[in-house]
RNA sequence: GGAGGGAUGCCCGAGUGGCUAAAGGGGACGGGCUGUAAACCCGUUGGCUAUGCCUACGUUGGUUCGAAUCCAACUCCCUCCA
């Protein structure tokens, strides 16, 4: 711990943010004595955002929070060109429509945790692609390209793996980084941005976009990460049975977003909760400290406030509601996600492991087989064994046919028409 | 331009003519234990209108009764030389 003056960095270094910055005293003192501009950028390649995302979003909350204004920086530019980071064949290339819309939906996220508008401290959302996508290769290498070292890039632990490892780095990736430098240099200029965050992963390129302003503009620009997040057992974090965990509601339920943080490993709970919810360090030292069983009470306000944040408070408490009717009531809930079913369908009776397949609880008629093979099919908190019985209206029950796939996976056939 | 090495299921990785839907590991899913945790134990892990059928070992064609395995061409990747 650091003694920061600043209620930004003190705030953020309280809760367990800060990895890294690039000079502690010299960004303190901006913050404590200006109001500045910090961004963070954001590739836009999938329609919707993921938990993987939420810290460096939640420091550009806390940003704003502390009395500065947060850009967000959407990567239209460089996601026309695709990022090749990874090993997988070169990525589709996304179209600019599809460009276009992954932009709005991810934007409508980041108004759930930052106040957009005019004002000085008012976040705003920009994309690169408004300067990158004009720019002229020889003028740019001239003006930019000499002020890039090639040794010390070789030296930067992203480029420098790769080569050790002996695994491909292409040119278009080794410009990444210069993009990404000269962003942090176009922001400073258009709207006086002095700080860029990331994950600890994006040093290298941020210190290269603060040499770049440095040597072009003689500005003095700052950088700040976090450790990347990984769960107390390794794992990393974001990744469920169905895939990301998306922060957009149509992506993912807010009941399984809710799940997600309700299932969190025991030893992450303190840092979880000073990371992902805004709760007053009193009230995390206690739940932190609660043992055994309890610790489930801990794991309740921690999902229950991450979800508030990012899906609003009356679906966090609808979430937690649903989730207690179901795990320690007997499994009434009529708030458990659904998915609707055709009427006519239930005259004539529907397989069991169509309708599994159906509710999304398996891939496929396979995987639903197995699944009742192996005991973790029910319907109506009944265990099914037989792969041939029929679904029918008489299977409905208060308006729905609960499917279960194991203790956890809940999905209600609800009939239509 | 030359020489050599490689491409296997979600991932890593064995296999070098039939016993291979393809070892092993990871991951994932289900079960057990528990606290909707971790660790651990057990099972499963291509698809289908299912005692059979279809698809699958970079692509295309060939040899063979039979190919992931042999041959040819092609594509992509890596290493070294120029």
């Amino acid at each position: 711990m650091t003694d920061f003056k600043s209620e930004f960095l003190s705030s953020l270094d309280a809760r367990g943010f800060i990895a890294q910055c690039t000079d502690n005293d010299g960004l303190d003192a901006e913050a404590s004595e200006t109001v500045m501009t910090g961004y963070i950028g954001y590739d836009c390649t999938a329609p919707s955002l993921h938990v993987g995302n939420l810290i460096s979003i939640l420091m550009l909350r806390r940003l704003q929070q502390t009395g500065h204004r947060p850009i967000v920086v959407i990567g239209g530019g460089t996601t026309k060109v695709g990022d090749p980071s990874g090993k997988d064949e070169s990525r589709q290339v996304l179209s600019d429509a599809q460009i276009a819309e992954n932009k709005q939906t991810i934007r409508a996220t980041f108004e759930r945790f930052l106040t957009f508008g005019d004002g000085p401290q008012d976040a705003i959302l920009v994309d690169n692609d408004d300067w990158l996508s004009e720019l002229d290769y020889i003028a740019f290498l001239r003006d930019y390209g000499r002020h890039f070292s090639i040794n010390r890039m070789l030296n930067f632990d992203s480029v420098k793996l790769r080569l050790d490892r002996e695994q491909p780095l292409s040119f278009l990736e080794f410009n990444y980084m210069i993009l990404q430098a000269y962003d942090f240099l176009e922001l400073h200029r258009r709207y006086n941005c002095v700080l860029q965050m990331g994950g600890s992963d994006q040093w290298g390129n941020i210190v290269n976009g603060i040499e770049l302003a440095r040597r072009t503009d003689q500005a003095a620009l700052f950088g700040l990460t976090t450790n990347l997040l990984t769960t107390s057992s390794g794992a990393k974090m974001g990744k469920t049975a169905q895939g990301a965990v998306w922060l957009n509601a149509d992506m993912l339920p807010v009941y399984d977003y809710w799940q997600f943080w309700r299932n969190t490993e025991d030893g992450d709970i303190g840092r979880f909760l000073r990371l992902f919810t805004e709760l007053p360090e009193t009230e995390i030292t206690r739940l932190a400290k609660l043992e055994g069983a309890e610790l489930n009470d801990a794991k309740k306000a921690l999902a229950t406030e991450a979800t508030a944040m990012c899906h609003g408070r009356d679906a966090a408490q609808k979430a937690e509601a649903t989730a207690r009717e179901t795990f320690e009531g007997g499994g009434k809930s009529a708030d458990l996600p659904s998915v609707a079913l055709d009427a006519g369908q239930l005259n004539t009776g529907i397989g069991l492991l169509e309708a599994f397949v159906l509710a999304g609880l398996a891939g496929s008629n396979s995987e639903a087989r197995r699944l009742v093979q192996g005991g973790g099919a029910r319907i109506n908190d009944a265990a099914q064994n037989d792969i041939t019985r029929m679904l029918t209206q008489s299977d409905i029950k208060d308006g729905f046919i609960k499917l279960s796939a194991g203790k956890k996976r809940h999905v209600l056939l609800v009939a239509e028409g």
